[in-house]
RNA sequence: GGCCCGUUCGUCUAGGGGUCAGGACGCCACCCUUUCACGGUGGAGACACGGGUUCGAUUCCCGUACGGGCUACCA
C-alpha cells in the first residue's frame, strides 16, 4: 500500500457510544497506527430529529479516556474539516447537483406518507419486499417520469423533494472485503436510495460517500450492518466518477448479547447486569440513564485489550497487550468473521490482569473515591499499602471497598461462628501477654512480626492454627483478607494493639453469647 | 419473505487435507497458604448436518440446518 493510510471513525451523535462503535473506533485507531496513517473523528449528525446534546462531548471523553485521541476531527484539527457533516450540508447539495447533471440521480415528490401507504398495500397482496427501484419508479412521482416543465414548477413552488439514486438496471457490483473477501450484490436487489432528504440534509450513503472521498480516506472499517449497503455505496463512487479511488472496505463482526440472540443493544445492559457503555451516560429522562465501564471500575487499558480481542487475535497465545503493543501487531487479515458474544466475565478478568500490573500510588488514586464516598478520608500512604495489599484480589475497583472496608473503620462485626468455634478463655491469657510483647517490639514490619508472633506461639506450647485465625478476626472482623503480618504493619501498632485489645473484650462477650 | 454475512470446547479463539485439534475465560480437583485471593499442576469440554473431491476431510466444493445483519427521507 504506497497509498497515505487515513481512516475515520464517524458515530451519530444520537446518544451514548455504544461498546461495539468503541472496539470500531479502536481498531480504526490500531490500523491508523500500524500503518503511520492518520485517524479522523468525523461526526455524522445529519439527522435532526434523533441529534442529541451532549452526544459528541460523550464521544469524544470516551476516546479521551481509553487513548484512542485523533488526529483530525472537531476540535483536534486538520486540513480537511469541517468534521461535522451538519456543517458541510452545501457540499452534498452540491455534489448531488453533479449527479443530477450527470444523469445518477433524479429529484423524487413522493410523501413518505405516499411511501408508506403504497408499502402498506404491497405487503396487504402478500409483497413484502416493495423497493424503490428500476421497476417502480416508474410509477412514482418523479423526474424520470414527469415532465421537465412540471418537475421546475414543483420545485419553483416549493413542494419538498429528495434526490434518489438511480441505480443501474441488470449490473453486478463487486468489491473485495478485506475481512470477508469478494462480496457481490445485484442491482435489481438494490433499490433508489435517497441522497438527499427533503430538509436538504445528505442521508448517510450520500455524506458518507462524499466525505470519504474528500478526506481521502483510504480505508473504511465500519460495522457488518453496514455490508448490505456497500453496494450501493460503490455504485455512488462510481456515478462520481471516482471508480478509481474507492476505499478499500473491511466490515467488522458484530459483537453479539451474551446469550447470543442479537446484537448487543443498550437495553442489555439491564437485562444482563454488565455495563454496555464505555462511560456513565445521563440524558434527559429517567430511564435515560447507564452506566458505563469506567464507573463499574474498569480501567481503561482493561477495555482496550478486551474489546481488541472481541473478534481479533494476535495469533500467538499472547493475550496481554497494551495499545502500543496492540498497534504494533494488528491487522485485519486477523479478524475473526463471526460475531462474537459479549463476555463479560472474560472483561472481569483482563480487569484483574491489570489491576495486578498498576502501581499501588496509581490504585490508590483510583480507589480514593470509592472510599472517600463511604465517608473516610485515608491519608496517601496508608491508602497506598492497602491497595498493595488488596489488588490481587480485587476484579473492578470497587472491590477494593468490598474486600478491605475494615482497614478505614474500625471493626463492627466479628465473625462470630469462627470465635465461637476457636476462642476459650484460657486462650486469653496468651492473648494478654502477646499484646504486652508486641507492644515492647522495636520494629513493626512483616518479617519482625512474624518471627516474634511464631516465636510466642512455640513458647507456649500454642498451635499455629490456635492464634493466627483469631488475630486475623480481631484485626479485620473477618477470616479472609491479606496476611496477618502484613495487614498488622500497615495498621502500625499502635492500631493494631487498639484493635487486639477491643477483640479480646468482643471475642469473651460472642463466646458466652 | 428477499438479499448479504457467518458457523471449531459453555464463551473468546488458534489451526488447517494426514495434529493427541492448541491457548485463554469459566468450571472441577490437587498443590501452595493459619483465611480469602494470587500463583502452579492436572481434568472435563469443540470441528452443525448431508453429499461430493481425495488414498485421506474439521480444513476444499455444493447443498441443508441454524444464527446474525440489512431490507426508512436512521445511522
Amino acid at each position: 500500500m504506497s497509498q497515505k493510510i487515513r481512516v475515520r471513525f464517524a458515530p451519530s451523535p444520537t446518544g451514548p457510544l455504544h461498546i461495539g462503535g468503541v472496539r470500531t473506533a479502536l481498531y480504526n485507531y490500531l490500523f491508523a497506527k500500524k500503518h503511520n496513517g492518520v485517524f479522523c473523528l468525523r461526526i455524522e449528525d445529519t439527522d435532526q430529529a434523533r441529534y442529541v446534546a451532549g452526544a459528541e462531548d460523550y464521544i469524544k471523553e470516551t476516546l479521551g479516556w481509553l487513548g484512542l485521541v485523533p488526529d483530525e476531527g472537531p476540535g483536534y484539527g486538520g486540513d480537511f474539516g469541517p468534521y461535522r457533516q451538519s456543517e458541510r450540508k452545501d457540499i452534498y447539495l452540491k455534489y448531488a447537483q453533479e449527479l443530477l447533471k450527470r444523469g445518477k440521480a433524479y429529484y423524487a415528490f413522493d410523501t413518505p406518507e405516499e411511501l408508506d401507504a403504497r408499502r402498506k398495500m404491497e405487503a396487504e397482496r402478500g409483497n413484502h419486499s416493495f423497493k424503490y427501484d428500476a421497476h417502480s419508479r416508474k410509477e412514482m412521482k418523479n423526474s424520470l417520469t414527469l415532465s421537465e416543465e412540471e418537475v421546475q414548477k414543483r420545485i419553483s413552488a416549493g413542494e419538498p423533494y429528495v434526490i434518489r439514486l438511480l441505480v443501474p438496471e441488470n449490473d453486478t457490483v463487486t468489491f473485495e472485503d478485506l475481512v470477508r473477501g469478494q462480496v457481490t450484490f445485484e442491482t435489481s436487489e438494490l433499490d433508489d436510495k435517497v441522497l438527499i432528504k427533503a430538509d436538504g440534509m445528505p442521508t448517510y450513503h450520500m455524506a458518507n460517500i462524499v466525505d470519504d472521498h474528500l478526506m481521502e480516506i483510504s480505508h473504511v472499517i465500519r460495522g457488518e450492518e453496514w455490508l448490505p449497503s456497500t453496494g450501493h455505496h460503490v455504485l455512488l463512487y462510481k456515478a462520481f466518477g471516482w471508480g478509481d479511488s474507492i476505499p478499500h472496505f473491511a466490515h467488522l463482526p458484530l459483537i453479539l448479547k451474551p446469550n447470543g440472540k442479537g446484537k448487543l443493544s443498550k437495553r442489555d445492559g439491564a437485562k444482563f447486569g454488565i455495563p454496555v457503555f464505555p462511560l456513565d451516560w445521563k440524558g434527559e429522562g429517567e430511564d435515560d440513564h447507564y452506566p458505563g465501564f469506567r464507573e463499574y471500575g474498569f480501567l481503561p487499558e482493561a477495555v482496550i485489550n478486551f474489546l481488541a480481542f472481541l473478534g481479533w487475535n494476535p495469533g500467538t497465545d499472547e493475550e496481554l497487550f497494551s495499545l502500543d503493543q496492540l498497534c504494533q501487531v494488528f491487522s485485519l487479515d486477523k479478524i475473526h468473521k463471526g460475531g462474537a458474544r459479549f463476555d463479560y466475565e472474560k472483561a472481569r478478568w483482563y480487569n484483574q490482569q491489570y489491576i495486578q500490573r498498576t502501581d499501588d500510588g496509581k490504585l490508590a488514586s483510583l480507589v480514593r473515591p470509592i472510599v472517600e464516598a463511604k465517608g473516610f478520608s485515608p491519608d496517601d500512604g496508608f491508602l497506598t499499602k492497602v491497595c498493595g495489599l488488596l489488588k490481587e484480589r480485587c476484579q473492578v475497583l470497587p472491590d477494593f471497598w468490598e474486600n478491605g472496608f475494615w482497614f478505614f473503620d474500625e471493626v463492627k462485626e466479628y465473625d462470630t461462628d469462627n470465635v465461637k468455634k476457636r476462642w476459650t478463655p484460657e486462650l486469653k491469657g496468651h492473648f494478654e501477654k502477646l499484646i504486652a510483647r508486641l507492644a515492647e517490639a522495636e520494629t513493626f514490619e512483616t518479617p519482625e512480626l512474624e518471627s516474634m508472633v511464631k516465636a510466642f506461639i512455640n513458647d507456649n506450647g500454642l498451635k499455629m492454627g490456635q492464634v493466627l485465625p483469631l488475630l486475623r478476626i480481631a484485626l479485620a472482623g473477618t477470616m479472609k483478607g491479606p496476611g496477618v503480618f502484613e495487614t498488622m504493619e500497615v495498621f502500625g501498632k499502635e492500631e493494631t494493639l487498639k484493635r487486639l485489645k477491643k477483640a479480646l473484650a468482643a471475642f469473651d462477650d460472642i463466646a458466652e453469647a
